[in-house]
RNA sequence: GUGCCUAUAGCACAGUGGUUAGUGCACCGGGUUGUGGUCCCGGCUACGAGAGUUCAAUUCUCUCUAGGCACC
């Protein structure tokens, strides 16, 4: 299912083929939470050039619901997104939506943050949902530490994410096949802080099991990028080399750069989409065809606060490189009144430019391991 | 014309005889990393004018000006 076509020091080009379809690598996955990319309908989305989403199982168990996403033929019967789906596993929303959660070895009980609700997720639930949803890509279970945590909580965070992927394995071997596909991949998280030798550990046992993929987890939230990069790169020399790598919820721009370069072939992160419904929008400092991403570099984009005075009467397009339908068609000046007068229209133009940039940005990547 | 009420930031309002006059919205700037569509952090801007009482007035008194209400 994964192919390694070529490698240019320790950056990859690949492909991914899945029940749904091929996913060139390295890919960037637009976070569509609750079977949506925030202001954007699938044909959007498929327009923008993207090859897979990412959707989640804490929000879809909440609604509609694991009967009830069955009873809608999965999810992508529901979104009517043909292309490749994969579900983050429910672990990491523990860490950042719920405060008020408890976690055993058994699984995690929380209350819904929409009707208070409680719940008890545990690693053969998240893997029965993900089967429901019908995911190309079902990740783990897992647990997640804080950026500033003690060595100790890293430690019982990575232990603990690796005795779920055991029994993530077993449920996702033994359940029976709930929807259309018969070849959903299972992937495996590593964690472990900022702690080589806890990383070491996580990955070495996550291989022994064996998955189809390795996501590197738990970076991104509060380290330092620096300790990140490091951290990053020593997982990524101990990843096998033919199966994918998924670096969990990043990043900016460069960082994504950096990651590819250090060898890791999928990202999702919720900055482009975010920022967009705030008025931050990414440009690009110039062609990008003409970027030479071996030199890692951090300069080749601007952000522009499009709400800002400077766009008023601004008539140019937000970015003179990009070839979305929002700089095409409108002014800086427009959009900036559409988000000063509060119309939605704003915040679906800004989320097509800035996915599209994201997009664009793993073209060109895959241009240069393609030349 | 007469009486009463009001006058504090761009707007709507708090408040005080004594150091740096608050809040919300608006505006300006920054943030956002396995989603917060409404989020977070900063910043700017004010006591209508004049006189009086007082050690000290945005605060109390008077006059003026402007606005509101009522009555002729």
């Amino acid at each position: 299912m994964f192919e390694l076509l070529s490698t240019n020091g320790k950056s990859r080009r690949g492909r991914l083929t899945l029940p749904h379809g091929i996913v060139e690598t390295p890919c960037f996955m637009p976070i569509a939470t609750k079977g949506a990319v925030k202001t954007l309908s699938s044909e959007d989305v498929e327009a923008l050039g993207a090859s897979i989403v990412l959707s989640n199982t804490y929000h879809l168990l909440l609604r509609p619901g694991l009967e009830g996403i069955e009873k809608l033929g999965g999810l992508h019967h529901l979104m009517g997104w043909k292309k490749p789906i994969l579900t983050d596993s429910g672990g990491y929303q523990v860490f950042s939506l719920s405060k008020m959660n408890k976690t055993t070895e058994d699984g995690v009980t929380f209350q819904s943050h929409i009707d208070g609700k409680r719940i008890h997720l545990t690693p053969e639930l998240s893997m029965q949902m993900q089967k429901a949803i019908g995911s190309d890509i079902v990740m783990q279970f897992d647990d997640v530490a804080a950026g500033d945590s003690t060595r100790e909580r890293y430690e019982q965070a990575m232990e603990l994410s690796l005795r779920w992927a055991r029994r993530c394995k077993e449920e996702f071997s033994k359940t029976p096949r709930l929807n259309h596909s018969t070849t959903q991949s299972l992937f495996a998280i590593v964690q472990g802080g900022t702690h080589e030798d806890l990383r070491q550990k996580s990955v070495e046992g996550l291989v022994e099991i064996g998955f189809d993929g390795y996501a590197i987890g738990g970076l991104s939230v509060g380290e330092k990028r620096e300790d990140a990069y490091r951290v990053a790169e020593f997982i990524c020399d101990r990843m096998p080399a033919d199966k994918p790598r998924y670096f969990m919820g990043g990043g900016m721009p460069e960082e994504i750069v950096h990651y590819v370069s250090l060898g890791v072939d999928m990202f999702d992160c919720v900055i482009p989409t975010r920022n967009a419904r705030h008025g931050t929008l990414f440009t690009w400092a110039q062609d990008p065809s003409t970027i030479d991403f071996s030199k890692r570099p951090t300069d080749f984009y601007k952000k522009l606060n499009v709400t800002g005075e400077a766009s008023t009467f601004d008539e140019s397009p937000v970015d003179a490189w990009c070839d979305c339908s929002t700089c095409k068609t409108v002014s800086r000046a427009y959009l900036r009144h559409l988000f000063s007068v509060g119309e939605m229209l704003a915040m679906r133009l800004a989320t097509i430019h800035n996915l599209r940039f994201y997009l664009r940005l793993m073209e060109e990547l895959r241009k240069k391991k393609d030349a």
